[in-house]
DNA sequence: ACTTGAACCTCTCGCCGCGTGAGGTCATAG
DNA sequence: CTATGACCTCACGCGGCGAGAGGTTCAAGT
């Protein structure tokens, strides 16, 4: 079975310290490998001394050469279990598996990369009044985490992407314009079926589709959103310039136009 | 000091899991964080029930912000022990290093994927006569890792890529007609100081001298690719078409032929 | 006032891949 | 016979919690 190519008649025998020398792992990994059967010692001295054939430096290889590729020490004893001669199928949905994981740790990584840069660029930018708004930002980015999942936090930065920056931007601004106008028409007591006040909902409506995606999903992400707004209205006004409790009326005031739309 | 923004005068004060259930993480969490010190409950009751107060619930949200980002527990506690707002700089050289952690982090899996694809379409592509050599290959990766540095290797897929793999292939064919024809010379007993084998061997330093780097670190690396040779010759040249003994011969030969040149 | 069930407390072990000892046995050279 | 290394088997430690055991306390209903 195992040995084909190179048997072991005759051959010499390492001990475990020639082993480790020879391969550059260390005696203790050895001991490892042996107590979670990854490599055994194919034989012991009377004494108890573990002794190491050609083939079991061949398998330290491979182990060595699957641990560098990322695989766990299980994943590899079970790709090593069968000989790969009558089962290539097997090595090959394994290291398919572990492309896929790699995949996911990449794009993980570069989103962290991306958030962190632009923490950066927040911190250093001419924008630094307050280390306060640096803070909030922070906590804002948990109860991203908290309410939306991590799918449709991706979907809402590729839009933004989609988007680009200067049109963000645009919204944005566009977005304070809305709040100003819908504010006087709350404060003058402008009733809500006013067709004046129900194009600024519509707009406010489509401004905010805009960063949502249609369907299930979009409208999935945009009730995250008013949860998110719900449960944490005074932390996220306190990002806005206008206080939380006009803000809050100002949402009264939407949800009743929309009733009546 | 802590506070400034709001002070918890008769506010509300959530037990643990009150906050647990507000911030999304679990009461386990939390009484490690307690037990650390990255989020301490800034009080109990009698019973010895944990308190938490507004700033506490801030105070989690930037922990498990920048615990999103990837930062160490212990790093976060240093990050929040100052306040950030009189010592912003911490908190930008904090950012920086862990930018440059995920880079690395991020190079070393765009390696681990390349090396993988590598891999996988060595079991796909046509010449899959012998899984033998396929698991030799995974030997060979290993090895590599043994004797080169990172560096090293680097410089190695570096120089390759930029060859080409049709250069790295032209190369191979030229280096099997270097050997044919050396060891042609080398049975017919030729001198070591012909002007042919000379030629020979200067076509055989410059082909070599093709994958290494110039100066210090290009005869680093090659002098490990010797050690490597030297201990592993039989290994190595079971994935050349001749046999080990007459590599043998070969590599004495043009050991003489350097001497005599 | 009493009971019940949920919420809270502390303490401990488990995971993964070993590093780093501690304390004892075996092999070999002088 | 002894000194020195190489080897052996435990066993704890690391990071960031999950999971559970076993006991107390809280809040609400009767």
């Amino acid at each position: 079975m195992a040995g084909v190519i190179g048997n072991d008649t005759g051959a010499h025998r390492w001990s475990i310290g020639e082993l480790a020398r020879a391969s550059g792992v260390t005696v203790r990994t050895l001991h490892h490998y042996d107590e979670i059967g990854v490599l055994r010692a194919s034989a012991r001295t009377t004494s108890g001394h573990r002794r190491y054939t050609a083939d079991d430096l061949r398998r330290l290889y491979r182990v060595r050469a699957l641990r560098a590729l990322g695989m766990s020490l299980d994943e590899i004893r079970e790709a090593l279990a069968s000989s790969p001669a009558e089962d290539p199928a097997a090595m090959r949905g394994l290291l398919a598996a572990q492309l896929r994981q790699l995949t996911v740790q990449a794009d993980r990584i570069q989103q962290l990369i991306a958030q962190v840069t632009g923490l950066l660029s927040q911190l250093d930018g001419a924008s630094m009044p307050d280390p306060d708004q640096f803070l909030t930002t922070l906590e804002m980015i948990s109860m991203l985490d908290t309410y939306f999942t991590p799918e449709q936090r991706d979907e809402l930065a590729r839009r933004r992407s989609e988007l680009g920056a200067d049109a963000v931007e645009e919204a944005r601004v566009r977005f304070a314009d809305l709040v100003e106008q819908l504010l006087a028409h709350a404060d003058a007591g402008t009733p809500v079926d006013d067709p004046r006040v129900r194009d600024l909902v519509r707009q406010w409506d489509e401004l905010g589709n805009a960063f949502h995606a249609e369907g299930v999903g979009g409208e999935q992400t945009k009730a995250a959103a008013r949860r998110m707004w719900q449960d944490h209205r005074d932390e996220l006004s306190a990002r806005l310039p206008w206080p939380a409790e006009r803000m809050a009326g100002l949402m009264a005031y939407l949800e009743r136009a929309r009733a009546a739309g």
